[in-house]
DNA sequence: TGCCAGGCGACGC
DNA sequence: GCGTCGCATGGC
C-alpha cells in the first residue's frame, strides 16, 4: 500500500492531546497504529494519518478540514480545569494523572451507536474486526483501502442474512432495529442532548439490545454527553476496589464522563497488577 | 481448552 | 424490584 506518508500539518501540540492514550482508552475502534506509529483512521468518510512527534501533533489533514479534525479531537475544550473535581478520592486523582492527555473525541452519533451494540459481551479485537467487515461490506470506499462507516439507511434496507458474515451472533437483529430506529427518524439527537439523562436514556433504550450502558456509552461517545458515566465491568471491578462506597460520579456534573474514561483505561492498563 | 469479553432480554420469584 | 440464564462468536 502506501509506502510513504507526509504528515505536515500540524494540528496540535502534544501538551493539548495524548494521541496513543486517546486512541487506546477504549473510547473508539476504528483508529490504527503502523509499525512507524503513524495512526490511520476514519471519521465522517474522512481518512486522516496522524502521529505524535517532537511535540507535535502533524497529520496529513488539507487545510480547509483543519477545524472538523480539531472538532473530532475535543481540542477546544478545557479539560485542565477538571483536575480540582478529580483530586478526590485518592483513586481517581491517581487515574486522572495516568489517562492526562486523553481527549474524548467527538464521534458520528449513529456509529458510535451501531459500535457500542456491537461491543457487549465481546472483546475489543473482535468489536474492531466486526467494524471493520461492517465498513467493508456496506460503507463507501475510501482511500489506503477504507471504508466509511455505512449510513443508518443502508443498514435499515439490510437483513439478518445481510449482516451474517460479520458472524456477530445475537448482536445482528439489535444492529438492524437501532439503524431502522435512526433512519426513519426515531430517535432525535439534538433533543437527546438537551434533555435530562434519564429521559434521554429511557428514549435510547427502545431500541433492542441497547440498556443502560450501551445508551450511556452512546450519550458519551456519540453525543458528547460528557455527564454520562458508562459502568461496565472494568469499572465495576474498578468502583469496588478502589473507591469509598458512597462515591457518587454524579457530583462530577459535566465531567462525569471524563473520570469514567480516566478509570476505565487505568484498570484495563493495570490489569493483573494489583 | 476453557474462560471471558466495555450486556441485554426474558423469565421466575 | 432483583437474581439467573441463554444468547453467538472468537481472542487469549
Amino acid at each position: 500500500m502506501d509506502t510513504c506518508i507526509t504528515l505536515e500539518t500540524i494540528l496540535a501540540t502534544d501538551r493539548e492531546i495524548n494521541l496513543i492514550k486517546t486512541f487506546e482508552c477504549g473510547q473508539c475502534f476504528r483508529w490504527q497504529a503502523d509499525e512507524m506509529g503513524i495512526y490511520t483512521g476514519v471519521a465522517s468518510g474522512k481518512v486522516l494519518n496522524i502521529r505524535q512527534e517532537k511535540g507535535l501533533i502533524l497529520c496529513d489533514a488539507i487545510e480547509s478540514d483543519l477545524p472538523f479534525w480539531r472538532n473530532y479531537f475535543d481540542l477546544d475544550t478545557p479539560y485542565d480545569e477538571a483536575a480540582v473535581l478529580f483530586s478526590q478520592p485518592e483513586h481517581l486523582k491517581i487515574c486522572a494523572e495516568y489517562g492526562a492527555g486523553i481527549r474524548i473525541l467527538r464521534q458520528e452519533p449513529w456509529e458510535a451507536l451501531c459500535s457500542f451494540i456491537i461491543s457487549q459481551c465481546n472483546n475489543i479485537p473482535r468489536i474492531k474486526s466486526i467494524i471493520r467487515s461492517l465498513s467493508a461490506l456496506y460503507g463507501k470506499p475510501l482511500r489506503q483501502g477504507l471504508f466509511s462507516f455505512p449510513e443508518a439507511e443502508v443498514i435499515a434496507n439490510l437483513s439478518e442474512d445481510d449482516l451474517s458474515p460479520l458472524r456477530c451472533g445475537y448482536r445482528a437483529k439489535y444492529i438492524l432495529d437501532a439503524a431502522r430506529t435512526v433512519s426513519e427518524g426515531r430517535l432525535p439527537l439534538e433533543e437527546l442532548c438537551d434533555m435530562p439523562a434519564d429521559e434521554a436514556r429511557k428514549k435510547i433504550k427502545t431500541i433492542k439490545g441497547v440498556g443502560d450502558k450501551v445508551a450511556d456509552c452512546f450519550m458519551l461517545y456519540g453525543l458528547h454527553r460528557m455527564d454520562s458515566f458508562p459502568v461496565d465491568v472494568w469499572m465495576k471491578r474498578a468502583l469496588k476496589k478502589h473507591f469509598p462506597p458512597d462515591f457518587d460520579p454524579k457530583t462530577l456534573g459535566n465531567w462525569a464522563g471524563l473520570a469514567q474514561q480516566y478509570i476505565f483505561f487505568y484498570e484495563r492498563s493495570s490489569k493483573g497488577e494489583k
